[in-house]
DNA sequence: CTGTAATTGCGAATCATTCGCATCTACGTG
DNA sequence: CACGTAGATGCGAATGATTCGCAATTACAG
């Protein structure tokens, strides 16, 4: 399932941070880089069993803490529950998410307004960003119709899968 | 410290989005009404017992969770930790938090980017906002002064202390 | 090939938040 | 202004994602 080249391209990626090649944080990356869902530590030490059967949650952890220092993975949070976290590739490219509080579904957005944000609060304030953690929620137009009908499921529980992406220009 | 006209006010509010008036509830919005600072459970709960030795904690969770649901307290997550929630009334005003990672002051801003970027994602996907967590982090003026001297200890607590807010106009 | 600091696996610990349950109480009704 | 009842409270125990401690292993610079 992990061909030999991104085998290679990884091991390239964590030598560029200065992090070790460990064959865990290979297949966690690699996992990562290959799904277009974004999963939490359970969902990749799930994933990442099937490859090797030794690995440990805690080993997927410190990994995920790792790979988030070294920026080749973000760490993200949906709709409610800040208290579970969900990650992806930093490879992905920048972008904003959307979760439909009536079927959980994530829907990526992209929009330059939030780097306007920065940039003009940076140069009013002299502060120095780092990092925004930004996440939307509401109804996606499926779930929003059925609302406005009174024909939706009141708790559907959130999966997380991914939805398209919309990009709005500056 | 809680004053008479203060309690019917409050009250008031309390009845317009059919809430029944418990005193515990009374002096929790009452807490956070007269504070400029974002608190958590624990330091509500702290607050509180100066005037209800017997109030739990639980109550507070459970009043905080009824008044947010109620749109008359907001709840906030601020820099890394989302597993720790903190409250601000609602009658403070639409506002959004930037987090020094150096002081762990908190400096509430104000932009219409945010909106702008709902309003037009809105509009170009049909979908229906209803929240959006927003939290910035990076260093204030002073902390990013000192890291580019190298004079910033490593590791400061955050205090979450509030600092001056200022606005981005259109 | 070697030495060493970094990493791993395992299980136990954390700790903010939520729950269960018995007891109260706010408040609409007669 | 009692009454009845849905809704609140206080207490302590449970939850559950994440983190830690530690002994054994391993990546990789020299
Ligand atoms: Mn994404
Ligand atoms: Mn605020
Ligand atoms: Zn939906
Ligand atoms: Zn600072």
């Amino acid at each position: 399932m992990i061909t030999q080249e991104q085998r290679v391209r990884i091991r390239r990626q964590l030598a560029e941070v200065g992090l070790r090649a460990t064959p865990q944080r290979l297949l966690i990356l690699a996992i990562l880089e290959e799904t277009d869902e974004h999963l939490d530590a359970e969902a990749i030490y799930e994933r990442a069993r099937q490859w090797d059967a030794q690995i440990s949650l805690a080993t997927v952890y410190r990994a995920l803490a790792k790979l988030k220092e070294a920026g080749l993975v973000a760490q993200r949070y949906f709709a409610r529950d800040h208290r579970r976290e969900y990650y992806e590739a930093v490879s992905k490219g920048e972008h904003y998410h959307f979760t439909c509080l009536g079927c959980g579904k994530v829907i990526e957005v992209r929009t330059p307004r939030i780097a306007q944000a920065r940039q003009e609060l940076s140069e009013a304030l002299g502060l120095e960003f780092t990092h925004a953690c930004i996440c939307f929620e509401g109804y996606c137009p499926e779930c929003a119709a059925k609302r406005r009908r009174g024909t939706l499921e009141s708790r559907a529980v959130p999966r997380f899968t991914v939805g398209n992406g919309v990009t709005i220009d500056d």
